[in-house]
DNA sequence: AAATCAAGTTTGGCCTGCCTAAATCCGCGC
DNA sequence: GCGCGGATTTAGGCAGGCCAAACTTGATTT
């Protein structure tokens, strides 16, 4: 097992993609795993390897893949990491394909103390409708503005 | 001119910086740039030729290096993005190290939509330093209490 | 058991961006 | 006109990720 410098973006991509379709299906097949990050099979294998070099997945050729204790360990962190953002997005108001885009890119690129402080401005905001409502109506009317 | 298939990250990088030496000492020069952007020179000479290729600078060999209107028109979206993310974390309060960091993985990665969203929401902090102040004071506690 | 087929894998290749080292070139100041 | 620092070229390399084509495997079907 090679030593970790840290998950790069795709790894991350991949072991989100992976425990997702673990927690979905029950299993993670490299035919899904190409078909939900919109790349081709050969990719996945290799990728595949090297994770499991990485120790982030316990893998048997043509047999199956699963995630290690190191692997999921990592995949729950990206998840929280994903859905703090999400909650934050949500915030923001934004159409869900624009959301998900932005979110995949950034995802990747946030340090714990950033991603705390924007838990804490969720929670802020989630716990203070009203506040909420005043910024969206200021939103709303900034954005008719514009149309004009 | 190359047509171009929408800057990359590195391109993006490349024309904020160079923007920015413009901007406080006149001129762009390769050891600068390199300088800034932690790379070699050669490096940057190969990719001021591309940039140059897909009409984002004037570059005449061993002369000097301008934005074209295009090249300025793009940097300046990216400096005004630089900017309200940079507000943005000002209102998470976090070390400035961290907040630099972070733009800089960031700020490739968000649409237009978002960036408005997150500048109207700046915009509304900045007009109610009462919300911001209570805000605060609530990050403030949560951190003592995971210091317990 | 043989055939078949989808899924998995291997191979060889490509592209982006970065690096190094060594050589050369240019403009400017003395 | 010489020299120096900055700029450029050349040649060679590396890592990360991606692909198409060809081949292999496991499982199902007959």
């Amino acid at each position: 097992m090679k030593a970790d410098p840290w998950p790069s973006a795709t790894t991350e991509d991949y072991l989100e993609r992976i425990h997702e379709l673990i927690l979905e299906k029950g299993y993670a097949r490299a035919v899904e795993i190409a078909a939900a990050l919109r790349i081709r099979q050969p990719s996945v294998t290799a990728m595949v390897q090297k994770l499991a070099e990485s120790g982030y997945l316990n893998y048997e050729k043509y047999r199956g893949i699963t995630l290690t204790e190191k692997g999921a360990r990592v995949a729950a962190a990206i998840r929280e990491r994903h859905m703090i953002l999400e909650r934050f997005f949500v915030l923001l108001n934004l159409p869900p394909t624009t959301r998900d885009k932005d979110i995949e890119g950034i995802e990747h690129c946030l340090s714990p103390e950033t991603l705390a402080s924007l838990a804490g401005l969720v929670d802020f905001f989630e716990s203070r409708p009203d506040v909420l409502r005043e910024f969206a109506r200021l939103r709303q009317r900034t954005v008719r503005k514009r149309e004009d």
